[in-house]
DNA sequence: AAAGTAATTGACCGGTCAGTCAACGCATGC
DNA sequence: GCATGCGTTGACTGACCGGTCAATTACTTT
């Protein structure tokens, strides 16, 4: 055996930032290296690519991030506070990242997607992947509100679906803007979506 | 006077098509010159920068669609109609625009966008400006819809607003799953936005 | 037809891109 | 205590990047 060491997490870590943060196109393999204090000739030595780097630092992202989205979606709670602190959750991280790379970033799957989708086959279906594993917490989480009977839509699937497309739209909204205020309309959206009436 | 020629104008659709159909950053100022026959000392004699190019680009492209905008969103029509021209016309565009380019491409000012929003601050007020052009239709097509009583919400700007995220985000999500078949719950969404009965 | 001006050309610039490579540590297993 | 093999190094490659420029061409005006 040889040496072990952390560069590929560091890797991970800096290409996520510097990617999401800015773009795909224009982030550097350089960059990633020089941030994350690593020399070009290791960074091919763990990573075949720059696509296949921004590949596994997507899904290490999610890996990490996934634990919280179990927590926000626990059974613990009904089905709209679910859905509540979801969208809370949103909002609050996109201010802290607002505050640390200063300008609201949207979300990082979809803006990858986009640019990429027409590009790279692996990083399109990467991201639809990913986007597909938040789906599936709405979707559970409006079967169980639908059987429940405290919200007015009967197609679990598809409500689900627009309720995505409306949050996906509206953080594109407010990377384009750069305004956080864009999201004080996340909650009410999806609100209004599955007819709960709002409080003032 | 010299001479004059459409030079200009070859490279503001050339360049339209190629990032709209890749992405700013994957299409290169040789690529668009090549495409438009064009040599690169002509490009620098028409425009200051890539960026600028893009700009005039995207400003072009909406001049030559305003006028199909207007006629959608046309008094002659009741609001609601309008609307439903509105998701037809977006519908077969992006139809349109999948069999020429090979791909979904999705809404281009929200992909120019999402990808430079964070890295040239006169490319991301072009697509806020952009965008919110398309955004004048719905609301005073709400404001007029509200007036008539015909739909159920109160606030057209927030309304106008919330039809758009939803549009955006449905447009995000045909593109990269690269579907057309998710457009086709673009009238539904708005109409159940607006609260108006489907027909199966 | 001459003057003046806008359009055109394509070679050229320095820098940066993703990716390569042969040589060189260094911790471990034996 | 040395051989094994992963980890590391950084100079290097050739293509391509956005952008420049001086010389040339072609058209309009007078």
């Amino acid at each position: 055996m040889g040496r072990t060491s952390d560069v590929k997490e560091r890797l991970l870590e800096v290409a996520f930032d510097l990617i999401s943060d800015h773009s795909y196109g224009s982030v550097s393999v350089d960059q990633i290296c020089l941030r994350a204090e690593v020399n070009k000739g290791s960074f091919y030595h763990y990573f075949p690519s720059k696509s296949d780097l921004a590949l596994a630092a997507y899904e290490e992202h999610w890996r990490e991030k996934q634990p919280e989205l179990d927590r926000i979606f626990s059974s613990q709670y009904p089905p709209l506070t679910r859905l509540q602190l979801w969208c809370n959750y949103i909002r609050e991280r996109q201010r802290w990242k607002a505050e640390k790379f200063g300008h609201v970033c949207g979300c990082p799957y979809s803006s990858l997607g986009t640019e990429l989708a027409t590009q790279d086959e692996r990083i399109r279906a990467k991201a639809e992947e990913l986007v597909d594993r938040s789906l599936r917490y709405l979707e559970s989480t409006l079967a169980e509100a639908k059987q429940q009977g405290v919200a007015g839509f009967t197609d679990a699937k598809l409500t689900a679906r627009r309720i995505h497309s409306t949050v996906l739209g509206i953080l594109l909204h407010a990377k384009i803007r750069n305004q956080l205020a864009v999201l004080d309309d996340l909650e009410p959206s999806v609100m209004n979506i599955l007819r709960i009436p709002q409080a003032a």
